[in-house]
DNA sequence: TATGAATGAGACTTCATTCAT
DNA sequence: CATGAATGAAGTCTCATTCAT
């Protein structure tokens, strides 16, 4: 990948995420990326195309995050890291532009990406499985919405919103 | 309120919440309105316009809707109404567009409306307290973040999401 | 029909006769036609609608022309028509971007417009028919692709080159 | 003459006699020749060099064609030999390309390679001559124009125009 | 009130060409 | 000789908005 690649890259992922895909323009892209706009198209082919490369290194992202929960045995850890990873990791500075940009698509674009989440869902099913609950798999559904309800608030409004209590009443909520 | 202006005001709802305002040309609206185009801008005078004329529209059914649980004393009554009311009213179909559309302007406007939540939360806050939670005000605020989480969902349209089951089971969760 | 759109057709015509339909620039004609870009748009949806509009007009014009020589009962006038019709209407002022943009499009475009001459090329096998000739079929097919290339010279390179004393030897070869 | 350098002629010449010049874009011809763009323009200055390199070589192989019909003294047999030589040469598969081109720039550039046919319609002027007829230049002319239409047709390919029995009329004609 | 022709700015994209390697 | 990243100008087209009627 070549330097001005990758500026691109990273100029589109701030300004979609920032101001929305449609929004933003390939020229204000090339822009800020310090770069002719007919690079992107040399690069991406398409605007569509450069927000396709976006998406596709986040898709990368999210499986090592679930990576990590999926694998645990211990059901009360799999609830907790669970939680825990929504609080550390969407708030890494550098990240909160991909993750941002990963809700507006939901919207701009109504693609809900549940693929992506299908084998936290599992992991979770089993563990209020094994918890005893009586409808683990509404019960999975229910958390990662709230998580998702919890983020979508702190990338709205970051003043303000303190998401950190929130997860901590999520864990004594469900005792993890 | 002539016959053209609110055949203009429904068009640009069904519009707006489908494809998104930035989307959205105002020749579609027109189109669908079955309108000259000019005469979005005699009756809203320009885009924005228009919008701001749909969002303030419902910002009053908001009001009409929370009115009744906000007068409501009884603590667990108050929680039950919260969560019946998305049930029934957010399906309502003539009402999905509009609903669509407040969701949908969250994100590309970043424009969070939550001085309109605001009396609601009040409410279920003293619900909270009165019932004895130790922390009556993140509580109202995680129930409403979940409710909206489902909502999302709701209307994302994801095929097969059973958005009763989840409220039924929030119910419970609540003992209410 | 309003002005302006009529401008746009006559620049379009000119300019996509004498540089060609890819080598013309939108913006050329607008600007010859004394006339904002878009509009052509507006009127004729595509670079390429516009390209149709005039084929169609000339469609028309096409029809008109052949009327005369289809209705005539005479074997050799039917001849004779054909090769003077040529003579005197492709050479009108007015006519001439018309008819080099017909000549010129069957390279660009590949599309050779059979139909357009297909009763003129009946009615020419049924006078060579009435003549006694051996082929009468491929006499009439000769004749129109012998006036087709005298055309394409004339179009091609009008200095020096006198349609006029090659129709008249091809009337003498017809004895009409 | 290196082998890409070749390479990117026979795909110039392929492309632009398909869709023309204007309309072939410098990539698709390095696409097609499996070649960096920029080879094209190290080989070539730009892009109407490569053009040109095209015709050039071109008019080596006209010169060629022409040269046996040049040097017959038999008058008939010049006639006979002008129809034949289009008949045989411009179909051989791999100069369908070559011809078509010509054809094509003929419109595109408005080039019309006049003094290239001069030689031979002086040899047609003086055959038509030495056999009688009125009008010896006008006749060559008039011939040469006939076959040019006959080519045309040929290669804008009309499905079921069968050229050789066009060309066997024209012998009938002539008498040769 | 209502229309629809018209505009100008700016969107996405293509493309011939240059240049460092 | 050969590549491929990079550019800048230009091309087609969209769109919010204005205005005469």
């Amino acid at each position: 990948m070549t330097d001005k690649k990758e500026k691109i890259l990273n100029a589109a992922l701030e300004l979609f995420a920032d101001e929305g895909f449609k929004a933003t323009s390939t020229s204000k892209v090339a822009n800020k990326a310090g770069v002719s706009e007919g690079l992107i198209f040399r690069h991406f082919t398409n605007k569509e195309g450069l927000l396709n490369a976006i998406v596709d290194e986040g898709e990368k992202r999210v499986k090592l995050l679930y990576a990590d929960i999926v694998l645990e045995t211990e059901p009360k850890e799999v609830i907790k890291k669970t939680i825990e990873t929504f609080n550390t990791v969407n708030k890494e500075p550098d990240e909160v532009h991909f993750w941002k940009l990963q809700y507006k698509i939901k919207w701009e674009m109504e693609v809900y990406g549940e693929h992506k989440v299908e084998p936290l869902q599992k992991a979770l099913t089993k563990a209020f499985e094994a918890l005893g609950y009586n409808q683990p798999e509404a019960e999975a559904q229910l958390l990662l919405i709230t998580i998702d309800g919890l983020a979508t608030r702190f990338y709205l409004q970051q003043k303000g919103f303190k998401i950190e209590s929130q997860l901590e009443l999520l864990k004594k909520k469900y005792k993890v």
